[in-house]
DNA sequence: AACCAGGAGACAT
DNA sequence: ATGTCTCATGGT
């Protein structure tokens, strides 16, 4: 197994090239696309954190005083923007009181986990986006593309001996974390290549 | 014009 | 613990 999900990855690097994730300019507002992105496709997500930009929204202050209502209008294209507004505020609460500690090394990985699937909104992949790609931190994120690349992969499905249909979440994060080198560079990438995979055979 | 897109929480069982 | 509903816009 160990050697296949280096093999597999090899060979969407060699495909697809280094894809230097995650798209945003900021540690924040990768988390903040992160939750934009919750079963929604990205372009719409762009348009949201151009609002928010419009709006002079795009800051974890800002979004912590702005009403509700206002935010919720900001980020409409996103979809969900009742929930994703009331999301964006607890985030940037979470954001305001531990960023610092994170970025000191103050909290393990595994501690800032925790701490991040307390806020409501944020469910274990968003955790994962946001340890990853905005804090830096070696987590392997796993989507619905990375479930449905692999459940229909053969020599996956050959080396795992685990029953895909009950694997939850954190069964198939532990496949990747148990079985690939800790090594930041590779994780990022890794999901990366395997969304940008899944796009492309979407599109064709 | 139905269907889906880089999920998560509330709620019932 | 596990299954079902709901949330919502924009592009095919």
């Amino acid at each position: 197994m160990k050697k296949l999900l280096l093999k597999i990855y090899d060979e969407f690097y060699e495909t697809y090239g280094p894809q230097h994730w995650w798209p945003g300019d900021s540690p924040w507002e990768i988390a903040v696309g992160a939750v934009l992105t919750q079963n929604t496709n990205w372009k719409n997500v762009e348009k949201a954190i151009a609002g928010l930009v419009d709006e002079a929204l795009l800051s974890p202050e800002a979004i912590m005083s702005v009403p509700l209502e206002k935010l919720a209008t900001s980020i409409k294209p996103s979809g969900y923007f009742r929930l994703k507004s009331q999301r964006l505020k607890n985030l940037a609460q979470w954001w305001w009181s531990n960023h610092k500690d994170i970025f000191d090394g103050k909290l393990t990985m595994d501690e800032a986990r925790e701490s991040l699937l307390g806020v409501n909104g944020v469910g274990p992949e968003t955790a994962d986006c946001i340890l990853l790609y905005s804090f830096n931190m070696t987590t392997f994120v796993i989507d619905t593309y990375t479930k449905k690349f692999f459940s229909t992969e053969p020599r996956f499905l050959k080396k795992v001996n685990k029953n895909l249909e009950k694997m939850k979440y954190e069964d198939w994060r532990g496949i990747f974390m148990n079985n690939l080198p800790h090594d930041f560079n590779l994780f990022n990438e890794y999901h990366a290549l395997i969304v940008i995979n899944g796009k492309k055979l979407a599109n064709c």
